[in-house]
DNA sequence: ATCTTCTTGTGAAGCCTTTCACAAGCCAGT
DNA sequence: ACTGGCTTGTGAAAGGCTTCACAAGAAGAT
């Protein structure tokens, strides 16, 4: 593989740029220019062309960037040219929610089971996701070749869940319980806060230090 | 006013920080130091030190900070001494699992109203939480004084709203909707993009530049 | 063919964040 | 009161990301 390190910014800004495009794509356009792209996604031209240019150059001077092939290229990029299988931990709200989100399917991400501890939801099927329960997991979870999985348990339970994913091959974790996990080498993490995100906007209103963007 | 420009990581930081400090009252913990802060939140002691430093000094050298007292600093710091008063537009699954979310109410943020477009969800009550039509939006949200919006909308709505919310005097935004939205200068937002994060870890897994950490 | 206009790709500069390293200071034991 | 062992607070150094600025190159008009 090629890559030194990219950012975590970078890799943020390649995903909106992404979105973009396939905005762009469905209005038929043919060519966008890094000024364009810039700002639709709240950016600067030197930032996007600097973004890209790490991983080649897809540009024609004096013309822009071809939608179509940047597309594709910012897919290849960031590996979504193949179907993510996912399962998914804790079938409460938040899970249950996950579980009807069309985006995810849309964009590639499959959910191929869950897991709950409830014996009422065992057996059940949440929009089409057959429930298992916890004890299943290992065998569902390599017997299905699930790559990444979403942890919407309650926080207490969440560092356990980790430790049977990472045994059952687990290497992409997405949570969403409010707790710091601790994963072997192999596998990425990445944690969504909700309560983190409402008090960093505390901070931002407390402190009048705003100007906004999203 | 004190504040000079306190950088986004800093301000995440500040509010793991504050979660473990909570962890550690309930463990009757009086005093803990800025290398276990640092161990227990995946960063390092000198970082711990920087990001206190910005806002005085709070620790005892020899000795490390009172749990008590760094607690309820950073809950000042943070503005989170004040229940702040949320509204939340779309109450479809996410808006809904939202308002079953513990978390929120715990940490001082209670949804005072929810809003949809939907008729047969106007009128009900969604744990506790009364839904009102759109139409309604201005009005309740200037009379309950709601400071702060969670949009949950289907992204083509999202605009729409960020214009209803800033007129109704709303001054913070949490976006759920997967598109970056523009707001005016006195309005801050933060948007939660699941399918980005989704989309972050597969560029992580695919270039197996990895290396774990929430 | 040449000129004008536009836009990319990229070294260099500037800015911001993190890490380092150490003096200052607290506590407990003697 | 002094000593030894820790831990903070903070300038200075290092490292990383963003912005600048401009040469190189493409397209279209003349």
């Amino acid at each position: 593989m090629t890559t030194r390190r990219i950012s975590e910014s970078t890799v943020r800004r390649l995903s909106r740029y992404l979105r973009l495009l396939r905005d762009l794509t469905a209005q038929r356009a043919e060519v966008v220019s890094s000024q364009e792209l810039a700002d639709r996604s709240g950016t600067t031209a030197a930032q996007v062309r600097k973004d890209l240019s790490v991983f080649g150059s897809f540009g024609q001077r004096g013309r822009g960037y071809s939608v179509q092939e940047l597309e594709r290229t910012l897919e290849h990029i960031l590996g979504l040219e193949k179907q993510w299988r996912v399962a998914l931990v804790g079938a409460g709200k938040i899970g249950t929610a996950l579980l009807g989100y069309r985006e995810l399917a849309d964009r590639g991400f499959d959910v191929v089971a869950a897991f709950d501890t409830d014996v009422d939801k065992i057996g059940s099927d949440l929009f089409g996701v057959r429930v298992f329960p916890m004890s299943d997991l290992n065998e569902v979870v390599s017997n299905r070749g699930v790559e990444v999985a979403i942890i919407a348990t309650p926080p207490e339970a969440a560092q356990d869940t980790v430790r049977l994913l990472e045994q059952a091959g687990v290497r992409g974790i997405l949570n969403f319980a409010p707790v710091g996990l601790t994963v072997s080498e192999e596998v990425s993490v990445r944690t969504m806060d909700v309560a983190l995100e409402l008090e960093a906007l505390s901070f931002a209103l407390s402190s009048r230090t705003n100007g906004g963007r999203a």
